[in-house]
Order: C-alpha cells, then sequence, then structure tokens
DNA sequence: AGAAAAGTGAAGCAATCACTTCACCATAGG
DNA sequence: CCTATGGTGAAGTGATTGCTTCACTTTTCT
C-alpha cells in the first residue's frame, strides 16, 4: 500500500524514529531553533533538518522563521489524531472482551 | 539512529503502514486466521503474512497454531505502550502551556 | 566590509521496506 | 493415498529511509 499520502501513516513514521521521538520530547518542554535541536545529537545538522522535515510534513511541528533562526514548537492537533486512533482501538478491544466476559458468564465460570 | 531495537520503534513503525492498521482493526473485533485477515486485501498471501510478522514482531499481535491454521488475536499491552507515550508528551505539553498561561496573565511591564 | 552563525538543498550511498513469484510443508477430508 | 487448504520461506525488485558531505544563502556581529 504505497499510499503515503494519509494522515496517519505519515503520523506513526514520523514517531517511528528515536531522534524524532526525542525532538518532540523536547519540542514538548517550549519552542526550540533548529540547532537547539540538533546540538544533542552525535549527527550532522542537515540529518538533524531532514527529521525536523519529517516531522514538520505529519504535521506534528510547526515552525516560523524570524530573522535566521527557525523556531520550532509542537502541534498538539496532530497528535491528538493518533492518540485517537488508538483509543478508538482500545474501546474496540475493551467491547469486544465484555462481549467476551458476557460470553463465558452465561456459561457459568464465572471469574470477575 | 540504527536502533530498531527500541519497542516503540517498532511499535510505531508497525503502525505506520494502512494494511496493517486495518490488521489491527480486524483483529479489534475479535481473533481470526491468517487467511480470513488476508482476504480482504488485493495483495499476495504471502505480503499480508509479512505484514502480520511485522505486528507480532512488534508485539501488538500474538497468534498460536492449532492444526494447520494461525490465530490470531491482539495483544492490548503493546498497544498501551505507545499510548503512554503519546499521553506523556500531552500532559507534557499541557503543563508548558499552563506555564506560558502564568507568563502571560502576570502579563506586560514585569522583567522577571 | 568581512567573518561567524543559522539554516537550506542536492547528490550519493547503504540499509530497509513493501511487495512479487515460486517452491515448499503440514494437515484435513474425501 | 490424493488433493485441496492454510501457511511458510527465500530470493528478487524498485522505492524509500537515514544518514553523509559539500556547496550555498541569509542574517547578525564587530
Amino acid at each position: 500500500m504505497l499510499n503515503r499520502q494519509d494522515p496517519l501513516d505519515r503520523l506513526f513514521q514520523a514517531l517511528a524514529d528515536g531522534t524524532r521521538r526525542a525532538i518532540v520530547e523536547r519540542l514538548v518542554r517550549g519552542p526550540a531553533a533548529v540547532s537547539d535541536l540538533a546540538r544533542p545529537f552525535d549527527m550532522s545538522l542537515s540529518a538533524v533538518l531532514q527529521h525536523l522535515n519529517v516531522l514538520i510534513e505529519s504535521g506534528l511541528v510547526v515552525s516560523e522563521k524570524s530573522g535566521r533562526v527557525r523556531t520550532c514548537r509542537i502541534e498538539p492537533g496532530a497528535m491528538r489524531m493518533t492518540e485517537d486512533w488508538i483509543t478508538r482501538q482500545r474501546t474496540g478491544w475493551e467491547r469486544s472482551f465484555d462481549r467476551l466476559g458476557d460470553i463465558l458468564d452465561d456459561s457459568g465460570d464465572r471469574n470477575d
């Protein structure tokens, strides 16, 4: 399925990398410039910039440039989309589990 | 960062594909055999099996074989790890946001 | 003006991904 | 036994990923 347009694909893909999650974790504490974000990592600025672009494309991060400094910050709405998907699955699963519980109850093995 | 061992890497990577998410959505309604899972997709059984293996490696899905049928089901604990990470970021962000609110409340001509 | 700092873009490279096809094994049922 | 069903494994392919280096622009500082 080569549908790289699906927002959830991009979102989860963006979060599937330790460097990018670390960037998110950093930005959650507050906005930061590109080179501030790059400093902790043992890789080139270019590499970090590419990670940052993935995060921006996914919508997780927004940025604006003033002077020569690009300041980045979290866009919480994007992360909420992934949270919602996961929550939807979990509640779906809990419902199935309840149904299973009902069946087990009916068959007399009351365990809860 | 070639650390494909990190559980969160594997988890998010597993969820970063529409086919795999569809499999999860299916399994949330209840267990299913490999070929049941494959049926809706317009790709070979081998391809679906590879997706399934990614899900199993990530821990999102467990399976057991009885006879010639492998039955798969969701392992909810794995998904909870991703949910926890996301929730942690959101609460972290909300805290930052509150701090920002405090600063804005304290308003204008105060330099601390 | 000249140098340093901050960021950008492109090309290249090895590894990984998402498939395909083909060959194959194991079990269930006539 | 024989065949259909359900599932596996391996090899191959083209696209994508996660970097690197190098060249370059723009802004700030002195």
